[in-house]
DNA sequence: ACCTGAACACCGTTCAAGT
DNA sequence: ACCTGAACACCGTTCAAGT
């Protein structure tokens, strides 16, 4: 006879979730999300495709999420003070949630890939803000200049890349700093 | 009685990185790798570790490469085109080594981390160059703007995450050559 | 109509036994 | 002193059989 479901998508992809930021992505495995969520691991395929799916759905809430953090970090009215604000916000985002926000970029196959319209979203208010300084003719350029250097930056960092000497603080300040002068130089030059 | 060893060190990571860029990190099997050496699977235990190791080792391999090839793309007088070949040649390199490239920046385990030392001399020839034309007291923070633009330009490029409208190779120059520009202009203020 | 045990085809790694 | 088969402890995924 029918039985209703003793789960659902919503409770296997933030089950995985907390599986991949404490224990990373090695340690995802479908019985353990089947274990959290109190049931075998064959009756999680009622609600996902496998793991790549899975993989790919806490990615695509990661986005939302850091999507939300970004806007909320860009509602001043200062073009420079937002920037500023939104790579602080994108930083932070990062550390809270590392493992999380390492696959949203990592993806080698296509299966745990994204939606590209989710990405999308969430560098909308990158292109507003970005786009807004360096004159709208570069807003695309322009967002892809700073979401590569934030993305790329943290990354490394996240990565222990920047073991060495220095202070890893000054040198992303350093970087947005000078990233903002430069995009509000470029609306100066070829209109 | 002594058995010379049928295969080396060299020989496994050689056919390591074969694997990974032909098929993948996922692709990459002990199996796989004993098999093109020649030998059984326990045998690679001889020479590596595990298999953590190995990769660890095609990282490290990978980032020499990437080392020789910016060090051969910086060698001109005019510091704003050795940044701009270092820039081109950097891509270049991650396109033609996507899957290798990849794993440099995403050790998620410590056993997967290439050696520091060999990253900061890869990073050499940047500091140099991003230094000369910040001003050396700028000199690791210009690198590390340089290099976390680069490493996020390509690693979105190669997730995919530029799907959407517009011209990447445009993106690109644009970028390069607004942190050229802003590197410099820093140099003249702040002594 | 969902859930499950059992099974299949893989993994990485260890180790005693061969040569 | 290296190499190997066999074994161990895992995986993801499928599927027939239960309820």
């Amino acid at each position: 006879m029918p039985t209703p479901s003793r789960t659902s998508l919503t409770e296997i992809v933030s089950a995985a979730r907390a599986i991949v930021e404490s224990e990373g992505l090695d340690g995802l495995t479908m019985q353990k999300v089947a274990s959290v969520v109190g049931v075998r691991a064959p009756s999680l395929y009622k609600h996902v495709s496998g793991r790549g799916e899975l993989i790919k759905l806490i990615a695509e809430v990661t986005v939302e999420e850091l999507s939300m953090t970004l806007e909320s970090a860009s509602r001043g009215s200062d073009l420079r003070v937002n920037l500023d604000a939104m790579a602080r916000a994108f930083r932070e985002f990062a550390h809270r949630r590392p493992e999380s926000y390492r696959l949203v970029f990592a993806p080698t196959s296509d299966e745990w890939r994204p939606d590209p319209a989710v990405l999308a979203a969430a560098v909308r208010p990158v292109v507003e803000t970005a786009g807004g300084l360096a004159g709208s003719q570069h807003g695309l350029e322009a967002a892809r200049l700073v979401t590569a250097w934030a993305h790329g930056f943290v990354t490394m960092e996240l990565a222990g890349a920047f073991r060495m000497e220095g202070d890893i603080d000054s040198a992303f300040y350093f970087g947005i700093e000078r990233i903002g002068a430069s995009l509000e130089s470029a609306r100066d030059s070829v209109g």
